[in-house]
DNA sequence: TACGGTAACGGTCGTGATGACCAATACCAA
DNA sequence: TTGGTATTGGTCATCACGACCGTTACCGTA
């Protein structure tokens, strides 16, 4: 019982030395949308361990800096993106063994962005590549330290913000089709919405889009040319307009 | 651009001393109920910086633990509780001057107790007490370093996972009223439930609670004695049977 | 120019979840 | 015995939402 208040107040007679010193990391998880699909940049690391690996990007945070700042250096370096639009803490990782050579805690960030093809595509691509969250996860590749386990969470979280969070809009651009959006959803979670209700959602409160006026070009499959919006402003407020589909028991059954 | 691969990439001559050394803590968030509202377990500090103010607890990591066993053996040595049913990691803090004897970065953990009143009461008072949320949050009480931040963290995570974990019967003993049970959603949602609902809402699936047979003493105020339960198989599966009230603004409108 | 394919758009229908509300029951205290 | 209180069981109206159908508008090709 005594020794609680040592757990929490410094001994009298303090020395920094004395307490187990770590190196801090910030490594941010930068997801995208590409060829319909959910997509994370990853790196090549250049040396040992785990060389010639892919990992996710991260660095050193330094003292005069704080966690969110470090994070939006690194993920200004990585990507040349100056607007943390979307960066999100998600977690921290400690464990003993998870750097060989020293005592490394990171925080993981998340970031989701849009047309980041073109900035991949002015790196060496045996540097940095977007590679489908499906194959990263899949133990086709294999990831350095422990982020495979820090992907996964990212994408668990990035599940959740998207219902709770209005983070959609952080993968299209400034202007998008209704299906756009929609293909968002479905990417992420992983799951068929139909277009018809969607849209419902969407319209049926005012300020989550904005209609341009102006319409897009269909694809090579044809079809209606749909109109194009922006987003509204209750992105901003947390919580966005489309819910986790519930497929209850008892209406699957009669389906 | 070259100096993207520095940034994630240990330089050639390596030497732990080159990086910045921080020391890294685990601040628990230890919740509970009592008088019917959601209280926070908080510690006296008894040396500088902060002498005499209210602390969350927490204490320094080890290099041969994981954050999570740091965090489970804080709250062992804080309040003899053994079992993490409910602990869980929501943030990491590392402002430069968050500390100012050195560089730290915590990671904070939230952990949900029951019967927490006789650990207490075992304790020194001026050392640590159990102190409502309310009162810790509305300025009353000045808390040490960033922790009034991290408690306002912490609260808003609990309101989360009310919904989306089963931590609901964290909060109460092992057999329970539907009454305490919703006492718990109100207190920490701030909102009030109406009895027939919520209990239709636990009862309509199976798995949530399960019936013991016995009948809970009605209290000073009497009433009808209330069944007693035991928490189900179905809070384990993440969700809850409660979700938080909607309060639709055309549904406000008809009252 | 006509035509089939495709996708956006607009609407209907049925079901289930849920908030509001009411009445009966069962216990305590005075 | 009586009044008060809280549990318990039930009804009702509203509304969100999934399933689904038909229309519209544009494409490419014949």
């Amino acid at each position: 019982m005594s020794d609680r208040a040592r757990a929490t107040d410094v001994p009298a007679g303090y020395d920094p030395s004395e307490f187990p010193a770590f190196a801090v990391t910030v490594d941010i998880v930068i997801l995208t949308m590409a060829d319909g699909r959910l997509q994370v940049l990853l790196v090549r690391r250049g040396i040992a361990p785990y060389e010639g690996m892919w990992a996710i990007p991260g660095g050193f945070k330094r003292p005069n800096e704080t966690l969110d700042e470090a994070a939006t250096r690194e993920l200004a370096e990585e990507t040349g993106v100056d607007g943390a639009a979307v960066l999100n803490q998600f977690g921290a990782y400690g464990d003993p063994g998870r750097d060989p050579r020293m005592n490394v805690v990171t925080v993981a960030y998340l970031a989701v962005l849009r047309d980041i093809g073109q900035v991949i595509a002015g790196t060496d691509a045996a540097h940095a590549a977007l590679v489908p969250v499906s194959d990263a996860l899949d133990g086709q590749l294999e990831l350095a330290f422990d982020h495979a386990q820090i992907l996964r969470d990212a994408v668990e979280r990035v599940r959740v913000d998207l219902e709770l969070r209005g983070i959609a809009t952080a993968f299209v651009g400034s202007t998008f089709t209704l299906a756009e959006l929609r293909a968002v959803y479905e990417a992420v979670w992983g799951v068929h919405l139909d277009g018809a209700n969607f849209r419902r959602s969407i319209l049926s409160e005012e300020g989550w889009v904005i209609p341009t006026g102006r319409r897009a070009r269909p694809g090579a499959s044809g079809g209606k040319p749909a109109e194009l919006y922006r987003a509204g402003r209750m992105w901003q407020q947390g919580g966005g307009p489309i819910r986790f589909p519930q497929t209850s028991e008892k209406r699957k059954g009669k389906k």
